[in-house]
DNA sequence: AACACGGGGCG
DNA sequence: CGCCCAGTGTT
């Protein structure tokens, strides 16, 4: 592994020869600018903020400007950006720094993190970028080209996780260029180390970049644990005739499967089976219970029992109107199935006979 | 249609 | 500590 200012000077060098050095809150770095701009950036690309910042600045050019405006002209600014409480933040904290300290902002790191709205990272960009001091900054960028350069393992969003890549970044810190080094640190993860098809050809560390050697770069930073999802339940009535064709209804246009066929569906085994069942005018010669699978949503599991139904006898034909069908396995009809709906078919298709041995 | 983004706030 | 949240743009 090179030292941390191998690391450093190579990324400088790609920053002098690549980085972007135009941006408007690249030009009169002061901690005003750096600081609206790095708030506006956490949560919009730099194509985005560009317009915004200039309209800010325009407005508001001095934070004595931003502590005195109405809130409501501050949001007025921030429409269309969202995250409208670090709107309210930068007003907040515009007002402390006007008011209480004499229009000069903090100039260490727990000065700056005591205003609402600004943290380690933000920090760390102020003090590096307007004010030169060696100090760290850890956004999004930065943390997935560390995360990829170590192949550091979880979600960052994990304290211990989040504690190494400080680590990290803090070591490779550079005592000189240290506002052009995080700067390059941004321009390198929006750039080329981006989420999806990092451009690892043009990058200054690839060298030495674990997760380039080990070719899994889009598996850093880890991603968010998905949350634990609700789970319901239901059960599918499969109900056959003597020519074997299986029951199935259209579902309403709104809602899950919106407008798909589907088998009737109760909320029990047990329960309604046999009014539903009645409400057909049918007796059921067979039921049987399968075993209960999982179908996943973005939004939730839903645990299928499937019911398997021998009808004793054939249904007249009344019984297929708009929006009910007998489908023939045998020659499927044209019609749209909710997935778990198509793959049941598919399995009942492929026994390619009767349900229970006692039928022919 | 999910995910990402940095900081605040909560239990 | 770990969890959720806010809004928009990207994938």
């Amino acid at each position: 592994m090179p030292t941390p200012e191998t690391f450093a000077a190579r990324v400088l060098e790609w920053f002098d020869q690549h980085g972007r050095k135009d941006l408007p809150w690249q030009r009169d770095t002061t901690p005003y600018r750096v600081w609206v701009s790095e708030i506006m950036l956490q949560q919009t690309q730099v194509k985005t903020v560009i317009p915004y910042f200039e309209r800010f600045m325009a407005a508001l050019p001095q934070v004595q400007a931003l502590a005195e405006a109405p809130e409501d002209k501050v949001l007025h600014l921030w429409a269309g950006l969202g995250y409208y409480a670090r709107a309210r933040n930068l007003h907040r904290s515009a007002q402390r720094v006007a008011h209480e300290l004499d229009g000069q902002f903090p100039t260490t790191l727990a000065g700056l993190c005591d205003l609402p709205g600004i943290g380690r990272s933000t920090a760390g960009a102020i003090l590096s970028i307007a004010l030169g001091q060696r100090a760290s900054i850890l956004d999004g960028n930065v943390k997935r080209v560390l995360a990829r350069y170590h192949r550091v393992e979880g979600w960052p969003g994990r304290s211990a996780v989040h504690q190494s890549l400080w680590d990290i970044a803090e070591q490779y810190t550079p005592a000189e260029r240290c506002a052009d080094y995080s700067q390059a640190m941004m321009d390198l993860g929006a750039t080329l180390c981006t989420r999806s098809a990092p451009a690892c050809e043009d990058c200054p560390v690839r060298r030495d970049c674990e997760a380039r050697l080990y070719g899994d770069q889009t598996q850093y930073p880890g991603k968010k644990p998905k949350k634990s999802l609700p789970v319901k339940t239901t059960c599918f009535l499969i109900a056959r005739n003597r020519s074997g064709d299986v029951w199935l209804e259209k579902r309403p246009g709104r809602g899950i499967w919106g407008g798909l066929w589907c088998f009737p569906e109760i909320d029990q085994p047990d329960d309604h089976t046999t009014r539903t069942l009645g409400l057909w005018g049918l007796a059921a010669e067979n039921i049987e219970t399968g075993e209960p699978f999982r179908h996943t949503f973005s939004h939730y599991h839903l645990d299928i029992t499937p019911v398997f139904i021998e009808l004793g006898k054939d249904p007249d034909a009344v019984m297929e109107a708009t929006g009910q069908l007998w489908y023939n396995l045998q020659r499927p009809p044209q019609v749209g199935l909710a997935a778990p709906v198509a793959e049941l078919l598919s399995k009942l298709g492929s026994i390619n006979r009767p349900l229970t041995s006692d039928a022919e």
